[in-house]
DNA sequence: TCTACTTACGAAGGAGCGCTTCATTAGTAG
DNA sequence: CTACTAATGAAGCGCTCCTTCGTAAGTAGA
């Protein structure tokens, strides 16, 4: 019941506009037959709607594709350029920025080194280093953005505050969401990682197409993200996807497991502890193994809960961890075959350390979509 | 990406009808002025969509109200008489039916009492009665069934056959979808009923405007249903809610800790032993209360396992149990307080044993919008 | 009962948008 | 150089919504 408000003529005109620009941007520059074809538009009024969407600097014509019969038609494309998103990934050690046209393709990124102790004002200067090496790769000024999109470890709270942050101290208490907006003049979004990493696969990584993906983060700390219906589920109190915070979910001191194997040589440090374990079962050795039973073990009560409660299509692995995959996609799905009503398909993340920054990005280009097609305002022009 | 077409003068006429409807269902009988106010279209605009609608028979007119100053003015209601939804609600002991107008308002309901190992045939024939009776007592037939919303115990498959039902023998396997529709000529929709009752809360019940619900159905088996974005999960498979599958969540062996306990007369039937002790419970009997202890112990093991995952607004408790809601809820409110991140609100049900048909009348009656509002169509003539 | 006031009705005229139709134009193929 | 193909551009039509204005049908007060 959202839209009590009826329309007038260039109500009909503003959404054939529309129409166009979502017809342009799902297939590349269009001829105007192809796109009077599409939109079910007459040519004539096509021409129409592509005359103003030009006016107002949306769509521009494209040189017409030689060798073809008949007179070269006119061909339009949209104009992703003219303007652009940043994902930035606020992690422990470090923070990693993409930047992308307005159709989300990846036009540049940065990384830039951080401590995991290091102070506020130091983390923000890293944001700011990567925001601005990717507007600088790829030839772009501030005021060319449109959206900036993070993701930060911790738990937030639905206004972008950080609620608690165990991997980044500092982080904790700030106002995040504050602080980008007053180092970036245009929209900002705060998200946790996971939850971007969930979108990220369920957009471009393993999980493509699954309207209902359960993001399982393996790594020194456990997390989660959940796609329900193509969209990010943050929850009520943006709280969603906390299973390790359950006891008897047994996923708090899952990573243990790995750590504490006799296979990691005495004096390893912490974050490096459970590479040794798994590499060491990829080599067959018993002990290792039998850590990673252990561990799965562990894994596979919560992923289950998830797996049982939501009833996903798909349950993605990703975080650190899933570089060895390979030693841990059958024991899970061996257990959760047993645990689960109905099996889900379970996966190997595909996009690997950049999961994140693609998930910002998404999210911002999602966030870009809504406001387009939901909005009653007219189109502006843009510059 | 849903829709890329655009469209022509009919389109906006549709568009325009469309939002007169929904105007007209949303604020009773409304005058030409008030409508025209509402959808911000122009009085003479108003008029030839109302006549439209007239001719169609989705609107007619009713006698102005007197006492106003001025002319009087015309007014017009929404005809919800010309359709009927139905829901069901095919319990063990029981097949209950409700039957309601376009717009969900109850008209009749009927209750039928069936065995729980009654024979395949005869419960079919109770609800046959069921709806019959409905049909009889608003004076209504069989030709003004638009849809019929069934909602039964059991696991579902996504196109309506019953997968596993524990609490009616002769229900597993079979395509309760298809046999419905040999019965009634008209849309059937099949849902799990825990699932149901959830929408049920969430529309006119304890969590009435919440988005995001979690509904737990506490008796003598535990089930749940959910509610995302203010729409039922069914999950991929449509066995999302299942965690009494889970061990660690202690859920299917909750309920013995209130059958088992020694306040419960010997020989008492096992369906009617929990009472006793909720009973006692409420009286302050000791043994009781620790029994109940241990049964909030178990469920809210499970619930916190839901709440942490989707972090939803409120959590309604229904099912048999929750008629001793006052001695569950407070013992329920306080493990959740400590197990989970953000502290939902936690209600009984207010609905009752009418939540099941309720809620698949409202499921039923969603469907019908999405059918009006996302279609293509034109309106079609009624009558 | 009559008059003033209020509010809705209905008809007329105009502007915007999309449609169809058709002669024209700019290419390729032989 | 000619035939063919496919897009272009202009003209005319119909529909939907808009604004404006005189008229109609009630109530309130003298």
């Amino acid at each position: 019941m959202a839209n009590l408000r009826g329309g007038d003529l260039s109500r009909l005109r503003q959404l054939n506009s529309l129409t166009a620009i979502r017809a342009l941007r799902g297939a590349g520059p269009l001829t105007l037959s192809a796109l009077a074809e599409r939109t079910g538009l007459s040519r004539p009024s096509m021409k129409e709607v592509a005359d103003e969407l030009m006016e107002l600097g949306w769509v521009e014509e494209v040189p017409p594709s030689p060798g073809t019969m008949g007179r070269p038609a006119r061909r339009y494309r949209f104009r992703a350029d003219s303007g652009c998103l940043v994902g930035v990934d606020i992690g422990g050690h470090n923070v990693r920025a993409a930047l992308s046209d307005l159709d989300g393709v990846i036009l540049a990124e940065t990384r830039q080194p951080v401590l995991p102790d290091a102070p506020l004002e130091e983390r923000l200067a890293a944001i700011d280093r990567a925001v601005s090496g990717c507007l600088a790769l790829s030839g772009r000024s501030a005021a060319d953005l449109w959206t900036v999109a993070a993701g930060t470890t911790g738990v937030l709270t639905p206004e972008g505050r950080i609620a608690f942050s165990a991997a980044i101290p500092a982080w904790t208490g700030l106002d995040l969401a504050a602080k980008l907006r007053e180092m970036f003049p245009c929209q900002v979004l705060i998200e946790n990682d996971s939850r971007l990493a969930a979108l990220a696969e369920a957009r471009r990584g393993a999980a493509q197409g699954a309207r209902d993906v359960v993001f399982l983060h393996v790594g020194r700390r456990m997390g989660t993200g959940l796609i329900i219906d193509g969209k990010v589920h943050r929850g009520f109190g943006a709280a969603a996807g906390e299973i390790v915070m359950l006891p008897e979910a047994r996923w708090y001191d899952a990573p243990e497991h790995l750590n504490a194997c006799e296979v990691v040589p005495e004096g390893t440090a912490p974050e490096d502890a459970a590479g040794y374990t798994l590499a060491a079962a990829r080599d067959g050795h018993p002990v290792a193994l039998a850590a990673v039973d252990r561990y799965v073990d562990d894994l596979a009560v919560g992923a289950a809960a998830m797996v049982l409660v939501l009833d996903p299509q798909m349950v993605v692995l990703g975080g650190g961890f899933s570089r060895s995959a390979d030693v841990l996609l059958a024991p899970l799905r061996e257990r959760l075959e047993r645990a689960c009503m109905r099996m889900p398909e379970v996966r190997a993340s595909t996009l690997g350390d950049e999961c994140v920054v693609m998930g910002a990005i998404d999210y911002a280009a999602d966030h870009l979509d809504r406001e387009l097609f939901t909005s009653d305002a007219p189109l502006t022009p843009l510059r």
